[in-house]
DNA sequence: TTGACAGGCAACCAAAAGGTTGCATATAGA
DNA sequence: TCTATATGCAACCTTTTGGTTGCCTGTCAA
């Protein structure tokens, strides 16, 4: 995965309304822009079509929703592998150096 | 974990020089600002040392850094447990509806 | 064929983000 | 004490981001 692909991921992941439509996909998939449009868990905001429109290509170009065209409908499906990904390629070198940065941490506090 | 933490760390997270400097500590912990101020990779630009200290003062609000003050000197160290958190909590849930979301994609894209 | 419904496109706007310059403060060391 | 070093603070600027309104296009169904 290129620099520039992680990039999109953690910027589309950025957002906290982008995260509940990755979440509202997960209990629900396939859904339409319409569907999608429902209040906004997020401080129980509602937002215009076309902001929620925005969000969407936003996760579409990340790669973390793909579309399907029916008839006039445009069906939403989550595409979990980049966040698979992000788990196992970014967090998962940061894991192995977990116990070692406490320690230096801790070690560092103590000194004061 | 609560709603505001996960949005800093993925807030903070969204920057590729915050990420970078993240990478730093994890290959040398404990670095000070002067150190961390060195050329970034991302498009070998260098960057002012306030620029810097911004980023760190974003990585430190969301607990993904920690400093110890030493003399004139600040001490930058990696706390990894925001991150194994972001990994356990929401990475995971992700996790756990992988294989149903990727056959429900297929699903749909063969009706094509 | 003609509405009504689902969505796309573009212009525009305010606020936040990323970065800079300039100056102030505090500590280490000669 | 005096000076160089390490960092902090604040104002300012530009670009990006999140959001809106208004209008256009395509499709279903009576």
């Amino acid at each position: 995965m290129e620099d520039v692909i992680v990039d999109a991921v953690f910027k589309a992941l950025a957002d906290a309304s982008r995260r509940e439509l990755l979440d509202r996909l997960r209990a629900d998939n396939g859904q339409t822009l319409g569907e999608l449009c429902g209040r906004l868990a997020k401080s129980g905001t509602t937002m215009t079509r076309q902001a929620v429109s925005k969000h969407l290509a936003i996760l579409e170009a990340a790669n973390l929703v793909v579309t399907v065209k029916r008839g006039r409908e445009k069906l939403h499906y989550l595409n979990p592998v980049p966040i698979h990904e992000i788990g196992e390629r970014w967090i998962g070198k940061f894991e192995r150096h977990r116990l070692q940065a406490l320690s230096d941490m801790k070690k560092a506090l103590e000194k004061e």
